[in-house]
DNA sequence: CGCTAACGGAAGCATCTGCTAACGTTCGCG
DNA sequence: CGCGAACGTTAGCAGATGCTTCCGTTAGCG
């Protein structure tokens, strides 16, 4: 049992690998970040969320599912509906990865367009600062 | 048939909803994301880039015309080479619609805790901030 | 208890996607 | 011109994925 997945198959630690995976997968679906904007702005129920579009409830309900999973779906319930609202937290993840690679891609970028400029008196010592 | 698509099959404009969900596809690839990384910190070639992995060249190369595609990489030719580095440009896109989520999302997320403290305590103050 | 409402879950299907293998193309060299 | 190197492209296959239909579960109500 002591797997390393304590919370049980719902929202990996963020930060992690592994979340940023989900978070990506999930975003990567154009229908689920509709839904995402939906709950973005005010906590919905899940009927109200699919009425919003031409699928089936049970399409959307799958979704829902797979956003939890990424952590980046906050569930709560009230009698026999369940409210939905977006968690920021599951994109702390993707921001760090972001931004990560936006910092070391436009390194690069800076130091490859430098080096254009000076083709054919380019010093290619490794002076990473 | 003059579509929504003029610069044809390459890098739609930074910023639309295509080029999100093309960045976004794109990235959800565990494999991408790691080949992103090689050429985020120097440019390589296509087969350097390949002998990073198992699979076959072959699989490699259609990655990379699938990140090309989205507008995350920058291919130079140089002989019979294909350097590739990555592209911060093509980044941006994500940034603002992650920036967005967050920003909608945490104010949302605020708003319901906020309610949560005032539960039993009807609070019918006006104080819509 | 019986009924309806609001959901999620499982099975089945159509489609997409990533991989391999074989082939064609372009470039450099002698 | 002939040859090999470096890549991209196409066809075909196995696994993943999203959608639908049917069914089970839980909560409120008379």
């Amino acid at each position: 049992m002591g797997d390393t997945d304590p919370p049980s198959g719902t929202a990996p630690d963020p930060g992690s690998e592994h979340a940023t995976d989900e978070a990506l997968k999930a975003l990567a679906e154009p229908r689920r970040r509709a839904i995402l904007r939906l709950v973005a702005h005010e906590e919905l129920p899940a009927g109200r969320i699919a009425e919003e579009f031409e699928v089936s409830r049970t399409a959307v309900s799958q979704h829902l599912g797979v956003l939890k999973s990424a952590g980046l779906l906050h569930e709560r319930r009230d009698g026999t509906r369940r409210l939905y609202r977006a968690r920021p937290e599951g994109l702390v993840g993707l921001q760090s990865f972001l931004d990560q690679m936006w910092a070391g891609s436009l390194d690069t970028a800076r130091r490859l367009v430098e080096a254009e400029r000076g083709i054919s008196d380019d010093d290619q010592s490794a002076s990473a600062g």
